[in-house]
RNA sequence: CGGGGUGUAGCGCAGCUUGGUAGCGCGCUUCGUUCGGGACGAAGAGGUCGUGGGUUCGAAUCCCGCCACCCCGACCA
């Protein structure tokens, strides 16, 4: 961090502190160096693989950086409450985190080491917990208002925190990491992880063709396969497309435990399997795409013909077998009959074949339908700048965190998590705010509140600026002086909307009809204001 | 981890194919002129060519290893 970023970055840590202190949280601080014991406790030393930095000291005990401080909050509420009197409680820490990424990239945006507001509720039943959950949730809404910050909510995946409710907060961002869907009618917003489809109703299968098998040479792909259906077996009241046909995955999921088990997904053909979807509906199995050599393990599966009829735990191969919510009752595919060079058409789901179960895997599509209310969901991007969970009772559980209650019996406390990622905010707003001239700091965080420019060679005007200066740093005001000299004007402007201070004055030639220039960084408007009343005004401005 | 790319002056890059005196722009220093929208002239400073090894009379350039960084994918505040 340079100093005028350093400040940025000062600015909104106290933004995001004085909310928390608002709310009535509690500040405390931990190390980031912690001993292994808790983290192998909620068995997370293990779960969380890859993702810790490991270490050890010189007595060759382990240790670790924190990637999030679960399991040390839990202990210190552990060891300082005993009774339900002491709850709700909130507490929090702003600190550096470490998580050994699989890919940092973007600079500030994401980084293995990074700061992050953690807070962490307590309370003794349910309904205590939604409340909690609720009062960080407003508190986040007015901290990221408070930081200039566009920002929709999503529902989201707890993924490795476990839990149930989770949302996201995106600043929404055409190069943001995260992609999530919104409702054009509605409020429903979800990231494209949480999206749940909204099946069709069950079809009756009166009157409905048999299965029977087509010869398809030569079409292990979808495009071919659609291609050669329309040719050879085209249907009188339309084209047959991509949506018609089963498109059946082969994958392996190792499991934390270090086994693995073959999956196979089907989905319509014209959509592809979303890994992150898939990872985050299996956590904490890891799928991946089936390798060559375990693919050839598995008689049952016939490269590009792969169908339904064979899979299923109940089936011969005993392959476990999902498919899309949109596959229902009564649907009819075209799909693989695992022999080679033939699919089988008119395939219906509960009569020719009955899957293991459902899964959320298919992409997710603008225009797809909202689970809400039917209508389309429209797709965009942005940057996760904070995450809320109700964990509920897996920590406090696993660390043995209880309290006597009313009646005096011991109960289970139940948790929440709720982060807000400091230093990745400090990327989201200037890429929120940038124009084609440099930074546009919301005033709030803007590494000062006034840019003086002393424009010209007399010392008159350096004399001027920096009596101005002096009046508005007497005044409170945070200011940057540009007094170089020998600096041509233009050179001094363009600096001064590169670095985006809010407000920036010019103190130049007009001083000789008294007057600077106060100029809007945002909109670029300008105004001249008489010399003596600079002061006032821009107190008055800033404020 | 899989795929792609880059390391040469403070910054951005060319040179490498075809081995032989290390170059351009910006920035920096000094002097002079200029001074309200990224000024001009003159004279300068500045490089173990990422790193280790090999080939060669000779390596930034060819070969092998390693390291770092960037981009795309899986992971996340």
């Amino acid at each position: 961090w340079l100093p005028l970023g350093y400040q940025v970055y000062r600015n909104v840590e106290n933004i995001v502190r004085a909310e928390m202190d608002r709310a009535g949280f509690q500040e405390v601080h931990f190390p980031a160096l912690l001993p292994r014991e808790a983290y192998e406790t909620t068995g997370r030393w293990t779960e969380y693989g890859d993702n810790i930095f490991r270490l050890q000291d010189r007595k060759k005990n382990d240790y670790l950086l924190g990637p999030t401080h679960e399991e040390m909050f839990t202990l210190l509420v552990k060891g300082e409450y005993s009774s339900y009197k002491d709850l709700p409680l909130s507490l929090y820490q702003i600190q550096t985190k470490y998580r050994d990424e699989a890919r940092p990239r973007a600079g500030i945006l994401r980084g293995r080491e990074f700061v992050m507001k953690d807070s962490y509720s307590f309370d003794v039943d349910d309904a205590g917990l939604d409340a909690s959950y609720a009062k960080h949730r407003a508190s986040y809404i007015k901290t990221f208002d408070r930081l200039g910050l566009e920002h929709v909510i999503v529902s989201a995946q707890s993924g490795a925190m476990g839990g149930s409710a989770s949302e996201e907060f995106l600043a929404p961002c055409e190069f943001g990491e995260d992609r999530y869907v919104r409702c054009t009618t509605c409020d429903y917003a979800a990231n494209v992880e949480a999206v749940t489809t909204l099946a069709p109703p069950a079809l009756s299968d009166d009157g409905a063709p048999r299965a029977h098998v087509e010869n398809t040479p030569d079409t292990p792909t979808i495009d071919s396969l659609v291609a050669h259906a329309n040719e050879r077996l085209p249907r009188t009241d339309r084209d047959w497309t991509a949506a018609d046909t089963l498109k059946n995955v082969v994958l392996s999921v190792r499991e934390p435990d270090g086994s693995a088990y073959a999956l196979v997904v089907g989905v319509p053909g014209n959509r592809d399997v979303d890994m992150k979807r898939l990872e985050a509906v299996l956590f904490p199995g890891v799928p991946e795409a089936m390798g060559d050599q375990e693919f050839a393990t598995h008689p049952a599966l016939v490269r590009g013909y792969i169908g339904p009829q064979a899979l299923g735990e109940s089936s011969d191969s005993g392959i476990r077998f999902l498919v899309d919510p949109r596959v229902v009752e009564g649907t009819r595919w075209i799909t693989g009959a695992n022999l080679s060079g033939r699919h089988v058409f008119d395939l219906m789901m509960g009569r020719d074949f009955t899957p293991d179960g459902v899964i959320e895997a298919a992409e997710v599509l603008a225009g797809d339908a909202c689970p809400n209310c039917g209508s389309a969901l429209e797709m965009a991007r942005g940057i996760e700048i904070g995450h809320i969970f109700q964990l509920g009772r897996k920590f406090a559980t696993a660390l043995d965190l209880k309290v006597l209650d009313e009646n005096g019996k011991q109960v289970v406390v139940t948790m929440g998590s709720y982060g807000i990622g400091v230093s990745r905010a400090v990327a989201a707003i200037a890429e929120q705010s940038y124009d084609d001239k440099g930074l546009c700091w919301p005033r709030e965080v803007a590494p000062a509140d006034v840019h003086l420019v002393a424009a010209g060679k007399d010392d008159a005007v350096f004399a001027a600026a920096e009596t101005l200066a002096n009046g508005l740093v007497s005044q409170g005001l945070r200011v940057i002086l540009d007094d170089r000299r020998g600096v041509s004007p233009g050179v001094k402007f363009n600096d001064s909307e590169l670095l985006g201070v809010p407000t920036i004055v010019i103190v130049g030639k007009g001083l000789a009809d008294g007057v600077v220039e106060v100029k809007d960084r945002r909109s670029g408007d300008r105004t001249d204001v008489a010399v003596a009343d600079a002061v006032a005004e821009l107190v008055r401005l800033c404020s």
